[in-house]
DNA sequence: CCTAATCCCTGTAAGC
DNA sequence: TGCTTACAGGGATTAG
């Protein structure tokens, strides 16, 4: 669920909750969850500060402090929303922090892939500092990606899912990029011409910022701690449709798994060449 | 530096 | 219907 879309409509759903609020108290359920240290630790740290705001790296949800930052990746199944202040929990919760104002942020996450780091002022993190460009608001040009791309044999699908290239791009959203700029997703990275690098370019925000305008419009669902059934309406050119027709030209999209992850395309659109 | 494989965990859908 | 199996949108780690 979580791609960049998804993480960016959580991050602004929590955002005005979370904002000039105090943190009381936080419970982490699951330990090795908390990467940064122990629970405790962490939990002693966060009780007392103010949340100056909240932004969104890559997939990564910074909850900036008055000494420090609180980070959530969702992993695969996470979703974050806050409520007022309850004691019977709906399940899979697996971390509460508690607000000033009687409301807690909870973190919902059944696989428990999820993540939670506390980095104190001035303090680094290796994931963070790996990750790459910003897929909505940088502007990258041809050479640049074909820096990047020049000694990566892999197939240029896979290596769209490197977040130290754009951060943020996901296993659906990787293959309908791709869709969008008719490259085969085998396609040696370093094998990419100009102009396909610059369809790449020109497709990752359009795509991206397309499904954050669509999955705005079903925020209240997508939110919902209960209720995920059919509330995601599903618009997707390639992914998830193999053997029905490419909407473009009508060939069957074809799934074959690539690095242990699926990937579609559409056989004649995204030719080799 | 790169790549491929494995593992973390649990819910759901498909298959028998 | 009920049990078993395969699979899922992420990414860290390990071995080569």
């Amino acid at each position: 669920m979580p791609e960049l879309p998804e993480v960016e409509i959580v991050t602004r759903v929590i955002r005005p909750g979370l904002r000039g609020r105090v943190i009381q108290g936080a419970v982490f359920h699951v330990a090795r969850q908390v990467v940064s240290g122990r629970r405790t630790q962490v939990t002693r740290s966060l009780i007392g500060q103010k949340v100056a705001d909240v932004r969104r790296r890559g997939k990564n949800i910074l909850v900036n402090l008055d000494d420090g930052v609180l980070v959530f990746h969702l992993g695969m199944t996470g979703t974050m929303y806050i409520r007022a202040r309850q004691k019977d929990r709906f399940s899979h919760e697996r971390v509460h922090i508690a607000l000033d104002n009687g409301n807690e942020l909870v973190l919902r996450d059944p696989r428990t892939f999820g993540k939670i780091m506390y980095l104190a002022n001035g303090q680094r993190s290796e994931s963070l500092d790996r990750l790459g460009w910003e897929p909505l608001s940088s502007h990258v040009t041809v050479n640049e990606l074909r820096q990047k791309l020049a000694n990566r044999s892999m197939g240029i699908k896979a290596v769209l899912l490197d977040q130290a290239l754009w951060a943020g791009i996901g296993n659906i959203y990787a293959s309908e990029i791709l869709w969008e700029a008719r490259v085969n997703p085998l396609k040696p990275a370093k094998r990419l011409t100009v102009d396909e690098c610059e369809r790449i370019i020109e497709a990752v925000p359009r795509i991206l910022s397309r499904a954050l305008k669509n999955g705005g419009s079903s925020i209240r669902n997508f939110m919902s701690p209960d209720g995920q059934s059919g509330a995601y309406q599903k618009q997707f050119r390639v992914y998830d449709r193999d053997d029905r027709p490419c909407v473009r030209c009508g060939t069957r999209i074809i799934r074959v798994v690539q690095a242990q992850r699926s990937t579609y395309y559409c056989p004649k659109c995204q030719k080799m060449r």
